[in-house]
DNA sequence: ATATATTTGTTGCATTTGCAACGATGTCAA
DNA sequence: TTGACATCGTTGCAAATGCAACAAATATAT
């Protein structure tokens, strides 16, 4: 039998991949942002959803929720969001973004999409291919 | 415009991904073998090359050095690996598989292979194609 | 040959992480 | 209502991580 090939290894290359794209494009932004990549994925996701849960953010964007409230504590403490007890359930809290918050957003939207554009120009014909696939293994159960 | 969607930026995705999958596998082999990740990664390389060091495996393997240094200590602890200095080059370090190693691969090859064959079956014919982009994205410097 | 610079692996340290426990709040049933 | 149970967010703690500093060994230059 062939020894094995990590250099092969599905689970390995995607891993290698993925951590290697999100470094680049944290050392993109984070010069202007000083954001890690958790406190980008709170804040993206607040942005595109106005008054949400920890919990709410845990599911919808793949992390603890250990991690989803350290991240948005310290996104409070800078000043970029709002973290409100929600009156109707009080054991909720309401994260939001401050004017501050948004303005961050403003500026980040271009480069996310540029460095994403610049990704799907890397990949050239194949890259609505590329996601297609990797939109299969999202949704799968692995 | 629209207003910017964390779910469809290609970071966040392939990190997502890339995130479940190891976690995947490593719920199928670490019952069996106890071993982490960085540690699965150490051992699946010194299993396709016998004497290496650990600045081999630092860039073969897209590691940290210390990563790998404390992970070939743990191996070594567990009596999977040995660790030798390098006569001709006494700064380096030669690791390779210790006997209980070399069988602990042995089971775990299947395991693996058949991990990644059920994923490429989940891909179905689309699966050369994402590992052709795959592959673009590695050799890239993103 | 000697001094200087580079390479290698380990370790100290501060930070981050995952997990479990917890208090607080809310739900549900009897 | 009361009591048992579930849910939410935070925190304590141990382990993992990244980075810089370091000692030892080697290479290079003068």
């Amino acid at each position: 039998m062939a020894s094995f090939m990590l250099s092969d290894f599905l689970p390995y290359r995607l891993a290698v991949v993925a951590s290697r794209m999100s470094g680049a494009y944290e050392r993109r932004h984070s010069s202007d942002s000083g954001l890690s990549v958790p406190e980008w994925r709170v804040l993206a996701h607040l942005s595109q959803s106005s008054e949400v849960s920890v919990r709410e953010i845990q599911t919808r964007v793949d992390m603890e929720k250990s991690k989803v409230s350290r991240a948005a504590s310290r996104l409070e403490a800078q000043g970029l969001v709002a973290k409100v007890v929600n009156p109707n359930d009080r054991r909720l809290v309401s994260l939001s973004l401050t004017s501050e918050g948004k303005a961050l957003m403003v500026r980040l939207t271009p480069i996310a999409l540029q460095f994403q554009a610049d990704v799907r120009a890397l990949l050239g014909a194949d890259a609505e291919q590329f996601e297609v696939s990797l939109n299969k293994l999202m949704k799968a159960k692995l």
